[in-house]
DNA sequence: CATGAATGAGGCTTCATTCAT
DNA sequence: GATGAATGAAGCCTCATTCAT
């Protein structure tokens, strides 16, 4: 099973052809961010990037290229940030502690993710089911939190409830950045966090029992 | 206050301009469904509506004008919908029928919301506002069946669970047409309905609660 | 069977697109003589017509299909220019006549000639049986001509003399533009004519025969 | 009076210089066969020759070149071809001999002969005066088996006629490769050459006496 | 000598918008 | 009011050529 759809690129040597797509990607999010993907052109890419236009389609074969590969290390960096949450505990404070971590790396790749989500409607039939197998790897590392949880009997949660608790984190955390402009005006990342949290486990554990826990995080 | 963005129309005369927009904006639904705004052209947007090109831009400016018209129709269509949604109970039960009624409405017009979150992006900052507006109202409608169920001593909630609440039902509600690739294979819109309902009012209300409770809608 | 390959128009107005085809046709005659089909560009083209780059594409969606546009209306012209010497005669002057007629409007039309015979391998596999048909329909009326002797008894050949006359008469028409260079210096068309018509005849009839005739046109 | 147009080669050494530019002449006739000189790359060249672009420019200083060697290289080919037919006989069997053996050439050389007609018009002014020149020179060769015929009183032709026949019997040869979609599919190259050899002969001795000689080859 | 990454001019094509009819 | 032909700026991409290693 392909796990990643290659970009060709017509220069040879690896460690450069990664050097420049990086640049790239540095160059194409920040403008994608401003102006959007269909708004930015080639050459501005080019530029942003440091190279010219023609280096620039040494390394990819198509402006849909950029896309993808913008999608592909945004997912990535996500990705990685989120495997530290990786702790393999299995209590409900270290679920809320995970989630925790999850909101703060949404919130400092805001910008990333909203581009992603934004633009990745414009990749092709093709370069779509990539991306959309990374966005279900990163809902199942937040299930992965919650059934630990239910494994060691700290919570009691079918297989239904589980899945659409890991849905609703994964969005909440997205929603921090998509609606920020209704969001972070009235709360602080912190703020945002704690309410989530308690809402969310008020309704796990029960609402009486989290308000005698006290603080969240 | 204005309350809304005029679009210019050399036409004068309003009946016809109402209606010649009404087929335009029609036509532009279908077409940005498919290809997104920036992939579809004037003219086919034109066709679509059936009139030519010259007429099209008897009735707008710009490109982005149809972008806005959309935008403010599709809003308009999801807001009457939700304004039957205001039947003035304040009961725990009136307010699950009230978020039951939403998902269904968002589930009816998934294409058109879909559409319009994609694009909205696009908006001039000219435009923008007018769109987050009524964007806020729509939340408003639902924060208001929350803040009846608490004024009725029903729900105990405090100013910013009651907002963030409100915020995560309305974001559940998109969700559902967003994430349907994940969502719509796994569950009918009803296990949908009744899963959120359910986990969001073993939140608010105790987890054993609900449980004693049983169906939710 | 198919006898034309249709070039896309935008434009609906059929005698508009006729007239501009015609501007664009000439004009690029007149550039693919000087530069070929190959260092032409489409903006030279469409100043050449006399019309904007963007109305050139209303006219046509390539520029390949300027060049097959351009080939087809050359043949046309040959072929109209070869109907007139259909004189139904069947005599071995009424041949003569005929190919002295060819040879001259060879002559009259070899920049068209040779533009459509350097540049017609650069149409795509699409259109290449369209004009390789209308090639073969040109061979055809010369090889009539001789038919014609052949069934009054003027001149006695079997069925692969014929043809194989009909393509070597064709053939030396092209020749006398193709080889310029090296003709056209050293004859008059009047006495190119003269002279394949003599090496051809006194192969047909005997040379003898021809020489006693004496002048051949 | 130079005799070749000299192509610059940054690389020093002549045996060298010979090697490479016999690897790219045979990559680049392959690649002008499939696509012409225009659509083909030099990158795809220098590939097709086996080294890298940046090599490929040690031996020329311009694609153009390329073309220039090509063509250059293909006459030296049919020239030397040619000149095994140099048999000093001066009979009219000698000649048909020579005839036949110049088809059987082009007929072996056609992917070859067609390449360089095609493209040599691409030649810059100042390549095209050396091309002419060869193309002289093998009507020459023609030629001067057909004088040796008149000159030892087999046949009786003027200065006309005889370069005429030369030019005539040259195209006829480039015939079978240029119209091979006609002619091929219809004939054999021996039926070719007893057929054309038969048209021209008849013409030259006269009709009866060939016929009575019978075969031709 | 060989390599291949870098360059950027320039080619083809699209499409929002205008305006004469 | 309606039409659709005309416009040209601007976008994407290619490829001959150079030059540092």
């Amino acid at each position: 099973m392909e796990n990643k759809r290659e970009v060709h690129a017509s220069v040879k040597d690896e460690r450069l052809v990664e050097k420049r797509r990086d640049q790239m990607i540095r160059g194409a999010v920040s403008l994608f961010k401003q102006k959007g993907f269909h708004r930015t052109t080639t050459r501005e890419i080019a530029k942003a990037a440091g190279f010219s236009i023609g280096t620039l389609y040494e390394y990819i074969r198509t402006k849909e290229d950029v896309l993808y590969l913008v999608c592909d290390s945004i997912y990535e960096q996500v990705r990685l940030e989120l495997e530290e949450l990786d702790t393999d505990e299995g209590t409900v404070d270290g679920l809320k502690v995970g989630i925790a971590h999850y909101f703060q790396v949404m919130d400092r790749m805001q910008d990333e993710v909203l581009v992603m989500y934004q633009e990745a409607k414009s990749l092709s039939k093709d370069a779509l089911p990539y991306v959309l197998r990374k966005e279900l790897e990163m809902v199942a590392m937040v299930e992965k939190l919650i059934v630990r949880c239910v494994e060691t009997g700290e919570l009691e949660l079918d297989e239904h409830q589980i899945h659409m608790l890991a849905q609703n984190v994964f969005v909440q955390g997205q929603m921090w950045g998509f609606r920020r402009w209704a969001l972070q005006k009235r709360y602080s990342l912190q703020e945002y966090i704690d309410l989530q949290v308690e809402l969310l486990f008020s309704g796990i554990t029960g609402f009486e029992k989290q308000r005698r826990t006290g603080g969240v995080v």
